[in-house]
DNA sequence: GTTCCAAACCGAAACGTTTCTGTTTGAGCT
DNA sequence: AGCTCAAACAGAAACGTTTCGGTTTGGAAC
């Protein structure tokens, strides 16, 4: 069907050698050469990286395997890894496991068996059972935003407590004492991460956390429309809301927008992320913003520099979010 | 490294084809069976997915070009797509060109070397050059959202100029007369399409088309901003406007934010698509919602079908959009 | 205990590269 | 013209599968 350097070697009267040359950088005679260019052009050849990837051991492939493709916070971080990694020939190859442990574990198994040169993974399996077969290859792993404890690997994560810190003192020093958080998953380390920063404020401030004001949410949009309407029932005294990641402050909007209570003047609110829709909402939502093209790039960097050199000691490489003003705290005078 | 099938005829005591016909559904005696699973068990075997598709010359995996990863209508349609592909033993390899005609037809050949089983794509460069090359292997391509004229192959399309109908109805049913549009660019066909709808819906009412209220963008979120702002300034009697794409919604609202325009009572707005943005605003926004599950999910089922059977008449799939009702249209009376 | 035949098995060749081990070539010297 | 040596080339083996043709096996029927 397709033509095969054979067909080249045929073609130009050559040997299989010094087209494989051609195509990988070595010495071929000028005249060589052109006779080469030609007989591609004429048999339309194209290199079969399959074939290649079989004699070479390495497919120049990287498999990432996220939570949730839908999600602005995991599609931000792809586009700014694969922009660097195709401009290093690196093809990926993206699993979108749903936020499903098993789907998850099918997902590096298949990456596996696909002989990718390594991964990209923000792990939904907290115990990290999904890739000790893919490590003893020793192709290289890195951790994207969560931390996995036994599973020792690369990873590029953010400063969640410093961000909810950030997040929480403000309001605090708007004179806020009662505020809500809309948290995350209790097994998810960014939530916890967050959820810490969050106390720990309060702590400095000397303010006690009331658990009534914490919710656990799910990460997803409906689940912040659910968190927020449960704090708002069940915490008439809340004056503000801090939520920790954007689906769930989307969802927060939605609440609030439904249930008619207008920021900031009944409650004030801090999101988290998209600052194009932090921008849209009215009055314009203050944020907490992660890097997320930068976590990408960051990723794409280590994975990168993994497989060109046998290095030994793992790296860890932390973030830092930025606060981004809106209009949508406002001050409380006792 | 890795063991080999090689391994586990040596380990078993077996042929190299009954260790074939093993993993590939054949009749293997019971005895041998479960000899073959604990030699896969004790030398941790995987199928190597780059050897075999060398030999079978299919790769099991399927190359998606699109133009922006980044954006909702990209991503729900992926995810719908992923899903079903999947489940059928198929991997994606998503290839987000930027917008950009060079990288699209980077991506092509890319995906050409891969040896992919067939392209999926939402085309940028609308003359379809870039697929010619890859077309003539007999691997079928499904184009996406974006019909070209030279290329004959599947595709599934919105209906969008029926979409652009409805929407600009029934802003003249609740009596605006100046309806401004924040169309798409001039050599997108679902751009045109759109524009041509609100022409008709004019044209139908009787009411002649005003070029000052067209407005062209670039489907952009700060090219939303931009085309509100322009068209604001430009047309000091329109009342409302209908936006053509979601980043370009966002980016109206955005505008209107800033500028402290209030919806609907100073101006009326039809938004499109993200129906969770349009519950967050407020109020609620009326939208043109696409079914881009939908999309992703018939795309892939007409590849499989095309990678299972040789017909040869291409299809053709066209799917109808949705209004939804929020606040954001007010009733003019004269 | 034969006979028979499908079911089960085996080994080699092939897929399209890269790479290893040699061999040839030709430009620059006497 | 003859010599030298690196540069340029050639051929074959190998990567890990599938598949083709041919061989063995085992159980049912006699």
């Amino acid at each position: 069907m397709a033509a095969t350097m054979k067909d080249l070697a045929k073609r130009t009267g050559l040997g299989l050698a010094t087209i494989s040359s051609y195509f990988n950088g070595g010495n071929v005679r000028e005249k060589n050469r052109v006779k080469i260019q030609e007989a591609i052009e004429e048999l339309h050849y194209e290199v079969n990286e399959v074939a290649r990837g079989l004699k070479t051991n390495a497919t120049k492939t990287i498999g990432v395997v996220i939570p949730e493709l839908n999600s602005i916070f995991c599609s931000e971080i792809i586009t700014g890894m694969e922009d660097i990694l195709r401009s290093h020939g690196y093809a990926t190859i993206i699993c979108d496991c749903r936020t499903d442990r098993i789907l998850e574990r099918d997902a590096v198994e298949f990456l596996s068996r696909k002989r990718v040169d390594g991964i990209i993974n923000m792990p939904v399996d907290i115990t990290g059972s999904h890739l000790t077969v893919f490590q003893k290859t020793g192709k290289p792993i890195v951790l994207i935003d969560r931390r996995i404890k036994g599973v020792e690997c690369d990873s590029v994560l953010v400063d969640n407590e410093k961000a909810a810190m950030d997040a929480v003192e403000l309001l605090l020093e708007m004179g806020h004492r009662n505020i809500g958080i809309i948290s995350g998953p209790r097994d998810v380390s960014t939530a916890r991460e967050r959820l810490e920063g969050y106390c720990k404020a309060h702590g400095l401030a000397g303010i006690p956390v009331r658990e009534s004001l914490i919710y656990h949410g799910d990460y997803t949009i409906q689940g912040g429309v659910l968190a927020l309407e449960t704090l708002v029932k069940r915490n008439k005294d809340m004056t503000a809301v801090f939520v920790t990641n954007y689906e769930m402050t989307l969802g927060a909007v939605i609440g609030l927008n439904e249930l008619g209570i207008h920021i900031p003047e009944e409650l004030s609110v801090i999101g988290f992320d998209n600052l194009e829709f932090a921008r849209a909402c009215s009055p314009k939502l203050t944020i907490v913003s992660q890097p997320t093209n930068e976590i990408g790039r960051e990723v794409a960097r280590i994975i990168l520099a993994r497989l060109e050199s046998r290095e030994t000691d793992k790296v860890t490489k932390k973030l830092q979010t930025e606060m981004i003003m809106g209009k949508s705290v406002s001050k409380i005078s006792k």
